[in-house]
DNA sequence: CGATCTCCTTAACGTCGTTAAGTTGCTTGC
DNA sequence: GCAAGCAACTTAACGACGTTAAGGAGATCG
């Protein structure tokens, strides 16, 4: 419905907006031009095609997640990565589908690299090498892809729960299977809990593993 | 073009075969009718809708891999949990967009308990309790599934890699940000060994974490 | 004042998932 | 042996989708 000036920030702002009212299959070209008051083709002046568009979004995303997630410099390693998984989980939380357009997307700078050498940075003077605080980065980041998509399987916005997770009702399927039946609780309930218990799982296992801190 | 009887089975082999051709946004019902002989609405005889097709052929992803994934009895819990989650990264790598479809779909029977109960049990037998069995186990899914996720991106097949995603030229523009820069070959090379050490870590965390064994 | 560039519209194309209604051929009950 | 009924499909169509082509209004600039 805005009237002014139409650039890339501010489509990928109205589209991110529209995403957690009509998630992202029902977020259509044509929506996103109507709540511009502007017909679908006039995005493709901003974007060369959708997917663009959904780089844009994600950028955004990431962008949002940084400006709410200040680490100081001096900070450990440790909680660098607490905090950034934290902060990456709960940005992809504020949307409806967050984590499909996320790891589905691109980022279409390079101002993500700044927090990453930074973290980098912490590792290495930690004392590991540049491999390992890679690897020790990037398995708590997919780790968190994969939390935060198979979450917003079950909630797909916090606090409402798609049909069909009765936790109960998998109890009874499940009755020949009674570890599996009792694991329902623990997988699809807390999970707030959960993450932060894997996060600890990554955290001992680096300090283990790589025998650094 | 199989011209005998067409049921759920036989759709869902079919699209995962055509899946690798075409990809997930290429495979529409009208294809996948089209390699049955058939015109698209008789699907609609076999499934309530797209998703359920999904659904199925994300279940027969699941048989393959646990038909081609066999774990003796006795085997502890450390062996399993590396073993079922390599399975799990083969059999996702080995269909176009896997993963995708993989974390988007839901299982629609009860078939996959058996092989989580065992494995389960083996947690149990060795000390930790059933919640910290099902955290450990579900953590290095989730792992996985993020990792096979955001390797897909970049491979979409074994061996034939995405354009776009050169690290010489993505060094050159990070070039402001040395440890980032030279992160990439870290990152988008050499998956193979990246995923296992992703596990290593993994293991080693629920070791020291939960202190059993 | 005319040319150029920016940013948008109108119209249309082919494809998609899906529904409704009708058709074919086999099985079953009497 | 024949009608009833069901299983498994076809034909036709709907509205929505991403995208392209062509053109037009309005600012900018020489």
């Amino acid at each position: 419905m805005a009237v002014g000036k139409i650039d890339r920030a501010l489509v990928a702002d109205t589209a991110l907006r529209l995403l957690n009212e009509v998630g992202l299959n029902g977020l259509s070209l044509r929506v996103i031009a109507k709540e511009l008051d502007v017909k679908a083709p006039a995005l493709y002046w901003h974007f060369k095609d959708k997917q663009a568009l959904l780089d844009e979004m994600a950028t955004e995303m990431y962008r949002r997640m940084i400006a709410s997630t200040s680490i100081p410099p001096g900070t450990d390693w440790r909680e660098r990565l607490l905090v950034a998984n934290r902060g990456l989980r709960t940005a992809l939380l504020s949307y409806r589908d967050g984590a499909k357009v996320f790891s589905g997307s691109r980022f279409t700078g390079t101002e993500h690299a700044a927090q990453m050498e930074e973290n980098l940075r912490a590792f290495v003077d930690a004392g590991f090498t540049l491999h390992q605080g890679v690897r020790a980065f990037t398995t708590a980041y997919l780790y968190t892809l994969g939390f935060v998509t198979e979450e917003q399987g079950v909630y797909p916005l916090p606090g409402e729960r798609r049909e069909g997770y009765d936790v109960d009702a998998r109890a009874e399927m499940l009755a020949d299977h009674p570890l599996t039946a009792a694991a329902g609780s623990v997988i699809f309930e807390g999970y707030d809990e959960g993450f932060e218990e894997g996060l600890m799982l990554l955290l001992a296992g680096i300090e283990t593993h790589f025998g650094a801190g």
